[in-house]
DNA sequence: ATTTATGCAAATCGTTTGCAAACCT
DNA sequence: AGGTTTGCAAACGATTTGCATAAAT
């Protein structure tokens, strides 16, 4: 059974996860979360305050960052000015890549096939053994111009 | 022959294509080709300003900027509050992805198998198509923690 | 009660930009 | 001469933070 099998689970899993930490589930960020599961792609932060006007952009800020710190989000950096924010990994269960608008910087999550993902995951731990990191995670980018983009 | 094969010939192709665009290829510019040249790593403006104390802040964000336009430089964004700066493939002839920290941003060029990369640039082909983007190029990151951060 | 979260307003800091002087062709 | 680049200082803008109040346990 995964996390997104448990369906209504998810804000049990993010809760359970806080507690660990100290730190309260409470209404901003359950709100946070509600918006990023909505989404099959990463949200900027004015992305994400568009979608919920009751949520202050100081509290969006703060409540992101101790998502991130505890494990429940994950921030990606695109190529324009904001940084996004998805869920992390172990709350959607799903792994995904991203294509990415060098021009605009939208992010669509992607899926790339299992035999490439057990490639990467193998090449990745011998990275990381060879230059002595502890390995987290791998993360594939493509990269170029969206047809909107390509418009202009 | 390529580009590195042609030793010394870096600073003539870089002001090849300045001129191509209507641009000179100065002091500055120079010297700011000529710190990513001798780095395997892609550096943060106060590496470069270290390594050549004679260009000011202002003018290296600026022509940094230039650069990029035309396509002599790649900004990547790591996971700290820099960006980061390396010479566009075209100028080294070398394609690599990064070993990245998640906990200092620091990040090193790495090469992965060959069989990998074609199987990278065959996926990457496909989802633009599938998703409507001209393809421009893909990137991997093997993110992790650095034997420094680990010691912290 | 006590600790933690909130939300406004102000600060921070990497990056960008206005402008007058210096440079190149 | 006519355009571009420079470099200082000031502005910008995404993100962070101080602090008094509200919420959660």
């Amino acid at each position: 059974m995964t996390l997104t099998d448990r369906g209504g689970d998810l804000h049990g899993a993010a809760a359970a996860r806080l507690g660990d930490d100290g730190q309260r589930y409470t209404r901003n960020r359950r709100a946070l979360v509600e918006v990023l599961a909505a989404t099959s792609r990463p949200l900027t932060l004015p992305e994400i305050l568009e979608r919920r006007h009751d949520v202050p952009q100081s509290s969006a800020y703060r409540n992101l960052a101790v998502l991130e710190a505890t494990g429940v989000v994950r921030r990606v950096l695109s190529q324009d000015e904001f940084s996004r924010y998805e869920l992390a990994e172990e709350f959607t269960d799903d792994h995904h890549h991203h294509v990415m608008c060098s021009h605009c910087g939208h992010m669509e999550d992607v899926a790339v096939p299992d035999e490439l993902e057990a490639e990467l995951e193998r090449v990745a731990e011998d990275l990381a053994r060879r230059l002595d990191y502890s390995l987290d995670h791998h993360r594939l980018d493509v990269i170029g111009t969206c047809a909107d983009c390509r418009r202009r």
